[in-house]
DNA sequence: TGTACATCAGTGAACGCGCGTTCACTGATGTAC
DNA sequence: TGTACATCAGTGAACGCGCGTTCACTGATGTAC
């Protein structure tokens, strides 16, 4: 693949190129440099397009939240078939998107990146945040209101497993030992947390 | 506090630095330049007390799961004065651990250090592991057998949420808005989840 | 108790490196007439 | 269709910096006699 002077959308091509390095070396093991050889431009290059490294890897991020909030209303699909349903696709929704945009998820959840100097990035991961609660708050309307947690609880409840999983047993790629599948590990602790609101019945 | 040409306590001190770097900046943004810088000392002399940057990350990881661990055995107490009330309390001494040694935390959980390139670093991680495997273990025998799942799922669930709680709801002190203090957040999680399992009246 | 000497734990200068960033520049593109 | 020119998106050289690591060294400590 050949091309000129001008490139024709060195952004986005900067943007990929950080996204293999992130996933290979982690947030803060990517570097502006590096990125910009992997483009075949000069790393000066890169200035005409990001103010500097922190915003081309906030780029990232914003990127992968959209995709995230994507994935999730997709997943959610309004409710359907069931509120239960609904709700159990996201979390596996949330652990696909772990294992298939491992760049963009270490660029959100990894890199430690100041939702207050990035206005926008912290818009769009509210966004995202919003759907995973709608998908709770949904849920939790069958559960008698006595003993029904707050919806933002039960969704952080969800959250933190899911992110847990991802973090201690879906990475370490080759030497940790993940003693179990990281999707199957999710889905029965989602299960058994489900059981212990009473939203699925004791033996099943 | 005054000392002459030799330190003393060089070594130890070293961690000590390192520890409150990490804590501050995160695993990677900690140097062995600074780290000698805060203990007075060139950063040559680190090279007598370490063989280099990674190998001082991997002492204090080494250390942090040697306290990980007793705190662990400490909180179990062999299961008194209940295998639940036993469990319960190395969920909180998780969390407790977490708070009280961010630094240490850091090193062992989001450091990645390769447990392969530091056999003695996997053998007291792998200690620590089996406190929280073994409470768990203790506190299946009371489910009846057919719906028991393994012990090493039950413990690698409530792990999980624990590491998602820390990384997602006791991190960013400043900016980020946690919805619920981690350790209610965690508790009540657990809660649940012990409920899912038929080890807490459906009620309580 | 005093002296000679080996060992040890520091120093300080130097190294090569890759980083993020800046700057004046230039080649390519697109637009007006 | 052709030409003049403004704009744009790159180059390439340079910068200052802090990093990890090495090396020959030296001052302090401890031990043997």
């Amino acid at each position: 693949m050949k091309r000129g002077y001008h490139h024709g959308n060195l952004r986005q091509a900067l943007v990929e190129a950080a996204l293999t390095l992130i996933a290979e070396r982690g947030p803060t093991g990517f570097t502006l440099s590096e990125a910009a050889k992997q483009a075949d431009v000069t790393p000066a290059a890169v200035y005409r397009h990001f103010a500097g490294r922190e915003d081309l890897l906030a780029e990232v991020a914003r990127q992968g939240y959209d995709i995230f909030a994507a994935l999730m209303e997709y997943a959610y699909d309004d409710g359907k078939p069931s509120a239960l349903a609904a709700f159990e696709s996201t979390g596996r929704a949330y652990l696909a998107f772990a294992r298939k945009y491992p760049g963009h998820y270490m660029a959100m959840f990894e890199s430690g990146l100041s939702l207050n100097a990035f206005p926008d990035l912290a818009l769009v991961a509210e966004k995202a945040r919003s759907v995973l609660e709608k998908a709770a708050a949904k849920l939790s309307e069958q559960m008698p209101e006595s003993r029904r947690p707050p919806p933002a609880m039960f969704s952080a409840h969800v959250l933190a497993m899911s992110h847990g999983v991802v973090e201690l047993y879906m990475r370490g790629a080759p030497g940790a030992k993940s003693p179990f599948p990281p999707e199957d590990l999710l889905e029965a602790g989602i299960g058994i947390y489900l059981r212990g609101l009473g939203l699925l019945p004791p033996d099943c």
